[in-house]
DNA sequence: AGTGAAGTTGACGCGAACGTAAGGTCGAAC
DNA sequence: GTTCGACCTTACGTTCGCGTCAACTTCACT
């Protein structure tokens, strides 16, 4: 059941569409933690489901770092109690900005599409056919 | 009316929170033409405007040099038209790419949501009082 | 034994977005 | 007349997130 669950790197690369370079940085940055077999590195669930996260942090412009710091909320198992909470009230802070952001992001995006409406307006006036 | 308006470098960077450095670099990447008062920059009401933008646009992950081209679409005014359709499918994109971030986004803050809900529930059945 | 694919560890390179001296100018203040 | 603060230019330094060799090793095949 835990077995056969173990990829190597080649199958990491295409399974997420990235480089060999980038696993083995984000390990070098202890974000995914693969095994062993003798010097080839064997990736777990675990790790897939790690690279997953990270992929997703990536799109929303979060640092490695930060995502490294989420990442240890997702792994709450035998951790010291001052850690989780110390990782709770950052995740925290991350939810608040995460919030604050999708906020900013409404108000852009209106704002793109009123502008947007005005480039509409001025192309129709001049009699220019390249509007949806 | 149009006078009083121009600021120098300094208040402009007591307005919006930045330093010199950036505002000449944004000057360099031709996001910001200031006036010169001999060597001085004078920022106008438009650099205060676009500059508004441009910590927006950063906020949202995008690099300086799609925030120059979405900048253009707020100068539409004695542009070809050529130019204002490129832009305009330039924004098209952006718009596009803004909205499945908005998505994603989403998705990303009930996860998280998730996520700390499963650890407060860990962290109260350990007794520990650090949930809100 | 040889070949090729897939893996490994360095180590240097790179573009973006500024930081950070280092040194020069210029007008107002003392 | 010099000192000071605010500004200027030039230019090298820095961090992030990898890309890109280079130089092996290891293993499956033939």
């Amino acid at each position: 059941m835990t077995e056969d669950t173990f990829s190597t790197i080649g199958q990491m690369c295409e399974e997420f569409d990235v480089t060999p370079r980038t696993l083995r940085f984000y390990e070098s940055k202890e974000l995914l933690f693969p095994k062993r077999e003798g010097s080839r590195r064997l990736f777990t669930r675990s790790d897939r489901g790690r690279l997953v996260l990270i992929l997703r942090g990536k799109r929303f412009g979060f640092s490695l770092e930060e995502i490294r710091q989420l990442l240890d909320l997702y792994d709450i198992g035998d951790q010291q109690q001052t850690q989780i909470a110390r990782t709770y009230s950052v995740a925290l802070e991350r939810l608040e900005a995460m919030r604050a952001q999708r906020a900013e992001l409404d108000d852009a995006i209106s704002e793109l599409e009123a502008q947007m409406d005005h480039a509409r307006t001025i192309l129709k006036s001049r009699g220019v056919g390249a509007a949806a």
